[in-house]
DNA sequence: ACACGGCGC
DNA sequence: TATCCGCGCCGTGTA
């Protein structure tokens, strides 16, 4: 709501971007060294790389725009690629020369794959718009100019087409990807001097510069590096569950009497709830539901759904792993190269995709069998540290509950403790299930509790599961308070904040209906706790990426999932590496728990060790 | 483009 | 009366 109201005021005072701009088109030698002359003296300036593929590891450079004065731009036409870039390398790699980019981790992949190292980097508008309100749907240059600007930028499509007819950069008329590169340049230095002064009005300058843009550097590193593939494994397990599929498919026409779509849950409804006449469990908007949870219930009533979970456990893992992880390895590289990005999550996470490296498999094990596919190259290892109970720390450490920080202290099995609470038990009597219980409940308080999720997650009734949140906040009542006052601080500054002064609006919490109050108390929970989790593992993973350059290791840190950092180690770099890691991951942010770091290694992702 | 279903932390 | 406990990405079908 703030920021909307900010976005309005700056952009009536705004005039139209190109009213008197000065966009120019670099094409000849002579016009190219006079630019460099100029280009040379500048302290700061925003750039803009123009290629041929949206993938960076993919892409060849067409051409760079520059910008270094609102309306006025420059574009650099690579017609020789190698001679200008000899030329513009010193500078770019200058760390003095102040360096602007809107998603410039884009453009520091496709330099350094051109053997250009961009340093200096000192200003991202995706991640500034990100930082300022994490919620919104896009950072994309054209929306934050249309918001912020008032400006309507020229689609991409006008340039480059849609559908079959697309075609690439280097393909379209030289002038019209200049204009369309120094807007893009221009506007970035706007929005650049714009969202300066906001990021400090909030406080949000620390987390922009000693967080966000740091790890710009360590995300495209880890890009870079890419992760190996065993191939051979994927395809002889695409092959074996061909077979169990195929298999599976037989039965479950035989079981239904006729051949469907066994995908479309609308025919599978047909089959089920019409021809078979199994009860209708849950709904859907648009129909019957058929999820795992109805397919369970089912399962006592009839045989084929049982055979409709294995089929689609299979068909999950071979469409969206097996045969699709393969088909995204890098031609040049024979590497995976996901990307991580950095303005996605509300919450300060960061998210993968292409593919999305932090939804592999781990609990069936069937699902963890794909993580055997991830291995380093010849007399590397796998080594994989993963925070322990990094959410429940966080928590222990903004609640300051006194029971909950001396079960850390401890070094406590924290939801037996939690069990042996609310169950008024021993720690030593404490059952599997009432373990299981604890930890759904421990799960639960960190995500904002509701009885009645609780219950769903527990399979009780709500009125069992508040029982059971009524005893933890007994035995845990800083918590209770820690809640109280996010909600209340939500709703009278409108945001919640986490260790970092990361921010999150969450304006709902006033404005909406009961559920969303109700959602928007949840979110107002669980945001600090996650955000503060995120926060901590960037500033990990910029320290352990600073400290394998000054050593000069071989070792590279290739994923990030969440509370893991996952490294390729040659052998010989093992325990430097273990001790490293640990000691960095561990020592990020002095909290009043101590944090927990277990360090495990192997030959893949998966067969891992100590 | 959207809904569903399903995987992770 | 039925109900989404937080945050994501992706394959598939349907429109």
């Amino acid at each position: 709501m703030e920021f909307k109201n900010f976005a309005r005021e700056i952009a009536s005072s705004n005039s139209d971007v190109h009213k008197e701009a000065c966009y120019k088109t670099i094409r000849s030698q002579a016009d190219f060294k006079d630019f460099i002359k100029e280009l040379k003296r500048k302290s700061e300036f925003v750039l803009d790389i123009e290629t041929t593929s949206e993938q960076p590891m993919k892409a060849a450079l067409v051409g760079i725009s520059f910008c270094w004065k609102e309306g006025e731009a420059y574009y650099v036409a690579l017609s020789n690629i190698s001679e200008a870039l000899k030329e513009l390398k010193p500078i770019l790699e200058d760390e003095k020369i102040k360096k602007i980019g809107q998603n410039i981790k884009y453009d520091k992949l496709v330099l350094s794959n051109y053997g250009i190292e961009l340093r200096g980097i000192t200003h991202d508008t995706m991640i500034a718009s990100y930082l300022l309100n994490p919620s919104r749907m896009s950072h994309g240059l054209d929306d934050l100019a249309f918001e912020y600007l008032d400006h309507k930028m020229t689609p991409i499509s006008e340039l480059l087409g849609t559908g079959q007819k697309r075609v690439t950069m280097d393909m379209v008329d030289v002038e019209k990807v200049s204009m369309y590169s120094c807007a893009d340049s221009d506007v970035t230095l706007r929005l650049k001097n714009m969202f300066e002064k906001e990021l400090l009005k909030k406080e949000l300058d620390l987390l922009f510069n000693d967080i966000e843009l740091p790890l710009v550097d360590v995300l495209s590193d880890m890009e870079k590096s890419g992760v190996k593939i065993d191939v051979d494994f994927l395809e002889e397990t695409s092959l074996e569950m061909e077979k169990e599929l195929s298999g599976l498919i037989k039965d479950i026409y035989g079981i239904a009497g006729e051949e469907f779509n066994i995908n479309s849950p609308k025919q599978l409804s047909k089959i089920l709830f019409e021809k078979l006449g199994l009860p209708v469990v849950k709904k859907t908007k648009t129909g019957a539901s058929t999820d795992v949870e109805v397919l369970e219930r089912l399962s006592s009533l009839h045989a084929l759904p049982k055979e409709l979970l294995r089929y689609r456990e299979l068909s999950k893992l071979k469409s969206t792993y097996v045969d699709a992880l393969p088909e995204l390895i890098n031609k040049k590289t024979h590497r995976l190269h996901t990307s991580f990005n950095q303005a996605v999550t509300a919450t300060g996470r960061l998210s993968s995709s292409n593919p999305n490296i932090q939804n592999i498999p781990v609990k069936t094990e069937e699902g963890r069998k794909i993580r055997k596919a991830f291995i380093g190259e010849k007399d590397n290892l796998i080594m994989s540290a993963d925070y322990s109970q990094i959410e429940l720390r966080i928590l222990a450490h903004l609640s300051k509950d006194r029971e909950l920080i001396i079960a850390f202290e401890k070094d406590r099995d924290v939801h037996s403790h939690t069990a042996s609470l609310i169950f008024g038990v021993e720690e030593k009597d404490v059952t599997a299930e009432m373990r299981a219980n604890a930890k759904t409940v421990n799960f639960g308080i960190i995500y904002g509790i509701s009885a009645f999720g609780l219950g769903k997650g527990l399979g009780i009734d709500p009125g069992s599961a508040q029982q059971f949140i009524d005893s933890y906040f007994e035995r845990y009542p800083s918590v209770r308070v820690y809640m109280e006052d996010k909600i209340e601080e939500a709703r009278s500054a409108g945001y919640v904040t986490t260790l970092f002064n990361r921010r999150r609006y969450i304006p709902e919490i006033k404005t909406g209906g009961m559920r969303e109050q109700q959602q928007a108390e949840r979110i107002a929970i669980n945001t600090p706790v996650q955000g503060s989790a995120a926060d901590l593992i960037k500033i990990a993973m910029i320290n352990i990426h600073r400290k394998m350059k000054e050593k000069k290791l071989k070792s590279l840190m290739i994923l990030q999932v969440h509370d893991e950092l996952v490294f390729e180690v040659p052998k010989a770099e093992l325990d430097k590496m273990k001790k490293l890691v640990k000691e960095e991951m561990e020592g990020a942010v002095k909290l009043l728990v101590p944090v927990k770091v277990s360090v495990q290694y192997g030959k893949n992702w998966l067969e891992m060790e100590e």
